[in-house]
DNA sequence: TCTCTCGTTGACACGCTGCCAACGACTCAC
DNA sequence: GTGAGTCGTTGGCAGCGTGTCAACGAGAGA
């Protein structure tokens, strides 16, 4: 790393952009506490009061940060194979633990750090909301999305707890991970028939 | 509320009990960083110091709250109805429901609110770990524990998710929640019979 | 080279947390 | 009943972290 040139004039953009970075690798090690405006602003090569110029608040620098990273990726589900559903939830389960095991801790520190403030919930909320419009799209093109999307948003809290026993607690392999969101994703979608049957 | 009658002497374990109270008031009703140590202190009738005398910090007694509320409840799944896995499951559900919707707004501040520090994890892997004990041997007294109980921990997650999705966003309502877990509940113990056809 | 714009800096004020020594309510022996 | 000791309780202190703000100066255009 050369001499960070302080004080130079950088586009704004370009600057934003240099902070979220470094933001991004610090809210990805340390929990929210943990991490102090001085931290920020040392990581980003810059002034501390450059993060309040930017971004207001340390808590807005984090719900950017949070925003970036569960914003869906630009490669979407298009490139799955042509099957039935069963083989189709496969394939998407496969993208996804894929993906997941290259930003491993980076997804972890999501899936496990936010929530609480009612600011990060509405962010998590959008970006699964994607996420559901996508799945829905990608393996019931025909039905009608809407009984289906709220349990296939509910699905992605089991993700999450799958993912953090897989990589965290190591209490399922990648193969009994991906077994799991498989069975479960093929029940959310084949209901809500019990709706039927219900007491 | 009548007067508190500061400064007066109480036995240690009443004082305790006094200021989780009063702590799990506030911290059901706001976010944790919201609320102060002032705050707790007043809230309890006590001077702010104690606090930090009784839990150290105010992260000790905020985890001494969390460690409250998700403890299971006494009552146990011993009075489920006898009958196939099916109606067991459905019994259960309905008494989890029951419970979420009476104690609405402190199990949403858990379920939502936790996460992000390892020690918060801890307390809730180990409540998770306590309930899925009491789910397997509600649900499937015979099979053996371990290849399911990863997974029945997986479902808590999509539990939570639902519960959000219910009291929250108001996209499914109980009987549509109701059937969602049931399916889900079933799919995961059905399994891990997809682990042969797995590829 | 001069000037203007605006990205950037550093210091200031304030609130919150954890610490600690002194206070006094309660207990118990006499 | 009275005195002394115990320990629950208090309030102020020191340090840290955050948000604000006025001033600086790098870069662009004339």
């Amino acid at each position: 790393m050369t001499a960070p040139a302080r004080g130079r004039r950088l586009d704004p953009d370009a600057r934003r952009e240099e902070i979220v970075a470094g933001a991004l690798r610090l809210f990805a090690a340390h929990p929210y506490a943990a991490v102090s405006t001085t931290d920020l602003a040392q990581e980003a090569g810059v002034a501390r009061g450059l993060i309040n110029h930017y971004f207001g608040t340390k808590r807005g620098l984090y719900l950017e940060v949070v925003r970036r990273l569960t914003t869906i990726p630009e490669v979407a589900v298009a490139e799955l194979p042509p099957g039935t559903v069963d083989v189709r939830a496969g394939a998407a389960v496969d993208w996804f633990l894929d993906a997941v095991e290259r930003h491993r801790g980076l997804w972890l520190s999501v899936g496990t750090g936010a929530a609480g403030d009612i600011d990060v919930d509405a962010i998590l909320a959008e970006a699964d909301e994607i996420a559901a419009d996508r799945v829905l799209a990608a393996l019931t093109p025909d039905a009608p999305d809407d009984p289906y999307r709220a349990r296939v948003r509910s699905f992605f809290g089991l993700v999450r707890s799958a993912s953090r026993e897989w990589l965290v607690r190591g209490t399922l392999d990648r193969a009994g991970t991906r077994a799991l969101l498989v069975d479960v994703l093929l029940a959310v979608l084949s209901g809500p028939a019990h709706l039927d049957s219900q007491v």
